[in-house]
Parts: C-alpha cells; sequence; structure tokens
DNA sequence: CATATATATATCAAAATGATATATATACAG
DNA sequence: CTGTATATATATCATTTTGATATATATATG
C-alpha cells in the first residue's frame, strides 16, 4: 500500500499533524505498521500539492507552528479508489503474510554467540517491554480527540484484540519456555 | 543489525548460496526478518572483499553457477563481536519492538471502505495462508542439508514453537471474531 | 506443445530509514 | 537554581533497502 493511501486513510478518521501520525505508529499501530518523519512530511506536502488535504497552521507561541491536515473531498475520492486497487492486488499478488523485522528474535537465533547474563537481560527486558505495552492496548482512559478518533474505529477495535491475544500468547510462551535457551 | 552480521550468522550454521539464504527469509524465517536479493548478493560480495566468506563455484550444467558461502576463521570472529555490539545497543537503545508491515492489517484497518464481498475475500484468504504456514513450520520431514542446519538450532526451536504459538492464537481470533468486521 | 514454476545470479531506479538539525517548554535531580 | 532529559513539532538527506526486471535453463503441468 502506498504512503499516499495510509496518510490519507488515517486522515480520513479526523485531522492530524504530521507529529500525531507518527505518534500512531508508534503506539496503537506499532503492530501493523511504521513510517519515519522522512517518509511522512514529504508525503503530506505532496498530498497538498495534489490538494488531496488541506492545512490548518495554528500558531502556537514559541513551539513551531503546528500543522493539522484534512482530508479534502478530492482526497476521500483518491483514498476509496487505490483501497480498491490495493486490495485487489494483495488478492492477486498470493502473498498474504507480513513484513517482519525483529532485532529481538534475530539476537535470540544467534544467542549461541552471546554470554547467558546477555541473553538472559534480552529476555526480561523484552518481557516488560511487551507487559507495558499490553497495558497500553488495553487502557481505556482520556485521549487526545486526534488519537481517540482512532481508536473508535470497529476495524480498529479487531485490531485491537487481535494484537491482545497474540501479545499475550507470545508473553506466556516466552515465560514458560525462556530456560530453554540457556545453556 | 546489520545485514553482514545477519549473513554471517546464518552461514556460521553451514555454508549456503545467495539464493538458499533467500529461501530462508521466505521459509523458517518469515516470521522474524526478510532482506531482498538486491540486499543479499551485494553483501555476500563485500563479505568476500573482506575475507569473512569463501566462495566455491558448484558447475551446474546448463543452470547458473551456484556459489556456494563458507564463513571465515575471520568472519566468525566479526560476527561474535558485531552480535555483542548489537546486543549491547538493543538494550541501550530502550526500544524493544519489533518493525511489523502488515498489507492485511492495514487494509483491515481501513475496511470502511471497501465491500464486505472483498473484506470476506480478504480474510479467508488470510486464513488459508495462515493454516498453510502452521502446516510448514511444523513439518519435520527431510529437508536440503542447508536448511536442515538452521532447523536443528536450539534457538530455532524456540522461536518456532514461539511462531507456532503466535500463528495459532491469531487463527483462532480471526476465526472467532470476523463477523465482527462485517455491517 | 505452450505455459508456468523453480533454480540461480545480478542490477538499479525508486522508496524508506535513521540520523541529524532547529527551536522551545517542561520536568526533575543534584 | 541550574544542567539534563524528555516532549512537542517540522524538516532534510546520505545511506540502505526494496521491488522490479533481466538473463538463462530445467522441469512440471494442462
Amino acid at each position: 500500500m502506498q504512503t499516499d493511501t495510509i496518510c490519507l486513510g488515517l486522515l480520513s478518521t479526523g485531522p492530524k499533524s504530521g507529529y500525531e501520525i507518527k505518534q500512531i505508529f508508534e503506539g496503537p499501530l506499532s503492530d501493523i505498521y511504521s513510517l519515519s518523519y522522512g517518509t511522512i512530511y514529504p508525503t503530506l506536502n505532496k498530498l497538498m500539492d495534489g490538494k488531496f488535504v488541506t492545512c490548518k497552521q495554528h500558531a502556537q507561541d514559541k513551539k513551531p507552528d503546528k500543522k493539522v491536515y484534512t482530508i479534502s473531498k478530492k482526497g476521500l475520492i483518491l483514498l476509496k479508489e487505490n483501497l480498491i486497487i490495493d486490495a485487489t492486488n494483495y488478492l492477486r499478488s498470493g502473498n498474504f503474510g507480513d513484513q517482519v523485522k525483529s532485532e529481538f528474535l534475530l539476537l535470540i537465533l544467534f544467542s549461541k554467540n552471546l554470554s547467558h547474563e546477555i541473553i538472559d537481560t534480552i529476555l526480561s527486558q523484552r518481557v516488560s517491554f511487551v507487559k507495558q505495552k499490553l497495558e497500553l492496548i488495553k487502557y481505556e482512559g482520556p485521549l487526545t480527540p486526534e488519537l481517540d478518533s482512532i481508536r473508535n474505529e470497529k476495524a480498529s477495535k479487531f485490531i485491537r484484540g487481535l494484537a491482545t491475544e497474540l501479545i499475550e500468547a507470545g508473553l506466556k510462551y516466552i515465560e514458560k519456555n525462556k530456560r530453554k535457551l540457556g545453556k
């Protein structure tokens, strides 16, 4: 899926700044997708050029202007067109898997070359990281309106539920089997 | 983790060609990491230049020569050094999460803009894909020696077990909750 | 007999990352 | 009260990676 479409998709749930889009990838969407600032900001400018989004600059005295982007009618049409194309290509491609890059699992895979202390630290850090993540996903309290708009989507709830199950299954497995890696 | 280190790590379990390394990323490691030919072949050449690997060309009449790379003593030393640096940086970074890019979950996230028929097809294709994947992971039969060398590592068994649990949890969740996405 | 898939390496334009720069506010420890 | 770290916020860019394409042949499949 093109970066344009992803940004439009996120903006279709409500206006957001580039910074907020990045926050979404680091928070609620961290198990689904990621994009860096170097991709997000140029994409937003490109979408502005094509008038697929509009932008309101909120002068915040002494902080840099916050540029909040809103999807336009033209943008909504493009989003729907692109999603249908993406879905069709996805089904035609025959590749239904995800792209995963796990520094954690690479270190475990090559753990023969590391000391037991380091492996133990890596495992326990991963476990606390993942527990923290679970708490964040389960958090139901107040959020900024920008982040809240995504959380309340029906699809978001489905994905949050899936993420919860996956994280819990992984946590359980690691806590049960970590001894098998030592010695 | 640098591509060099990853290739050396894979070669440390036995000699392999670039094509076989790619196969490993598409098979047993598909839930952990991926690299394209455009990264693998130049990396292997770079490792040759530095004498971290040696190469034997197997002339296969009428097929292109198969270049099988073997890690050298120098390469093994570099591997261990790099892994300790990577592990230390990983722990220092404070970021213990994985990078995930899921076309599937993006389509689900934006599914409001797609017809129910398309969503149903995407879900059922994903389910059969994942079931097939599970069978492959559980497969214990004969393999080429190159692929077998990785499968028998202690760490590999740990990772296979983890992948199995995660995939089964995901499968169960989708089959139970897919109705919630419709209407 | 044509067509698709598997084996095998290689290259490269286009895309993405990860690091860095800039600027300020706030919180927090010594 | 002062230095240090973190959060808000945008922007750029060298380096890395992808994804597509090229080349060549064997084998399987309808």
